[in-house]
RNA sequence: CAGGGUGUAGCUUAGUUGGUAAAGCGCCGGGCUGGGGGUCCGGAGACCGGAGGUUCAAGUCCUCUCACCCUGACCA
């Protein structure tokens, strides 16, 4: 992409009402906007990143022969009268609204009803089991008080998955896969050193359920982790969770977290709410065994905002950042733009993102916009460059660049898919 | 939802005891510049969140209201 042609700029201040880090850095680069409290526009570069992020999560989840679909905003209430869910008193974020005719509909804040209800058109033989699906999807919740830019917001995607299964065995044992599935996530997202695997509250279905939480100051949760960092606890559990697991609280450190999935089995609690049943080859029919898995995309969006920055702007992660070079032109001269316009054509050849600023601005504005934006490689073309037949490359994290022939960037830069 | 705070140009802000709005950034035109948000000249851009009230006169005082932020509560 030429920067010449984006809409988005770059600013020097963040809008004052806005005093979370993430939402400052995203918005003073044009990543994101803010329509209303809580509930942000992604705008194209910010919308490179969250699809970036769903793509490996997409990958992992299609790694589980999960397979992905996508239901609706628009709900009935009926689904959710059936668990008692459609009550307020029960759950408190719903966004309520009616049809012309007075039908009442609901706004989704989660779709664990609707879409047990849809596979049970097509789930009704222990044939049919295990079977997953998942999707991405826009969840809308009344939350009380927004907060934290991004990452607790009243509109935010997240991807969730639900898992049928036939028996218990067969269950855990999707369980404990998915979860070296989301570990692998968080890997390839970059945070996966500062991830844990933590015990936390089950709600009414089972006695604990697992949380990933990240360290992030911004976060809203507080961990106990050993040592070792085997073992995480989250503070509303911590006096089960220890007992249960016979570790001594006092050996824990607690640190400030940000919950980036939450995996939980409901076994076959829900599904003898809704009636979702199967035959089993016995010829009885059985309630389905079912689990539900959660990754909060925007809010991860955020997390990795808030822990990758530093005083001059955000450091996206190679593998989420929405370009994976910022090519800077130096100069004006004829010999600058041939230069520069044929090493954006080959570095697009070699299968590598390039954002190209081929604007005619000083270079302290390129040097201040690339690192602002957190593009990973920084490029220069300049008369200077070419004099010497090489280009100079600069990672954002390193302070001094490196000079570097064409050949040899590419290779470098294109083998780091 | 409770408590606290803030609304003035696209953004960040100033605005005195009430007298119809000022600056920086950004934007437009031009000059000098050209490796870390440079500089100079000229210009456009605000019915001061909204409604009502007090007053000869309201950005400023009063009432109501809306929005946004923070702390807490809440958070399958």
């Amino acid at each position: 992409m030429r920067l010449s042609q984006t809409f988005t700029k770059t600013r020097k201040d963040a809008p004052a009402d806005e005093t979370s880090k993430n939402a400052q850095l995203l918005i003073r680069a044009g990543y994101i906007d803010k329509e209303l409290a809580g509930v942000y526009s992604y705008l194209p570069m910010g919308l490179k990143v969250l699809e970036n992020i769903k793509n490996i999560v997409r990958d992992e989840m299609n790694a589980l022969n999960s397979q992905e679909l996508i239901m609706t905003n628009l709900q009935s209430p009926d689904l959710w009268k059936s668990t008692g869910r459609w009550d307020e008193k029960s759950v408190d974020v719903w966004f309520k609204t009616k049809l012309q005719d007075g039908t009442e509909l609901g706004l989704a804040w989660s779709h664990e009803e609707p879409i047990l209800n849809m596979m049970q058109q097509f789930i009704t033989s222990y044939r049919d089991l295990p079977t997953s699906v998942y999707q991405f999807q826009t969840k809308l919740r009344n939350e009380l008080r927004a907060k934290s830019g991004i990452m607790r917001g009243r509109e935010f995607v997240m991807k969730d998955m639900y898992s049928l299964h036939a028996s218990q065995k067969d269950m855990d044992q999707y369980y404990e896969r998915v979860i070296e599935a989301y570990k692998k996530i968080y890997s390839r997202l970059g945070i996966g050193n500062d991830t844990f695997v933590t015990f936390a509250s089950g709600g009414s279905f089972t006695k604990f359920s697992h949380e990933f939480q990240t360290i992030c100051d911004a976060g809203e949760d507080t961990l106990y982790v050993s040592d070792d960092k085997t073992i995480a606890v989250n503070k509303e559990v911590l006096d089960d969770a220890t007992q249960e697991l016979g570790v001594d609280k006092s050996k824990l450190n607690a640190v400030i977290t940000a919950e980036v999935g939450n995996i939980f089995k409901f076994g076959t609690e829900k599904s003898e709410k809704m009636n979702i049943k199967y035959t089993d080859s016995d010829g009885v029919r059985k309630p389905i065994y079912l689990a539900s898995y959660g990754v909060g995309i925007t809010r991860v969006m955020g997390v990795i905002a808030e822990k990758y920055s530093d005083d001059k702007g955000l450091v996206w992660p190679e593998n989420i950042a929405p370009y994976k070079v910022y090519l800077a032109r130096l100069g004006e001269s004829n010999e600058v733009i041939k230069a520069s316009d044929e090493t954006y054509k080959s570095l697009q050849k070699a299968g590598v993102t390039v954002l190209f600023d081929d604007r005619d601005v000083r270079p302290g504005d390129k040097f201040a916009d690339a690192d602002l934006l957190g593009i990973p490689f920084r490029l220069i073309i300049s008369e200077k460059t070419i004099r010497n037949g090489k280009y100079e490359l600069k990672i954002r994290t390193d302070e001094t660049p490196v000079m570097i022939e064409l050949d040899k960037l590419i290779k470098r830069l294109a083998n780091q898919a």
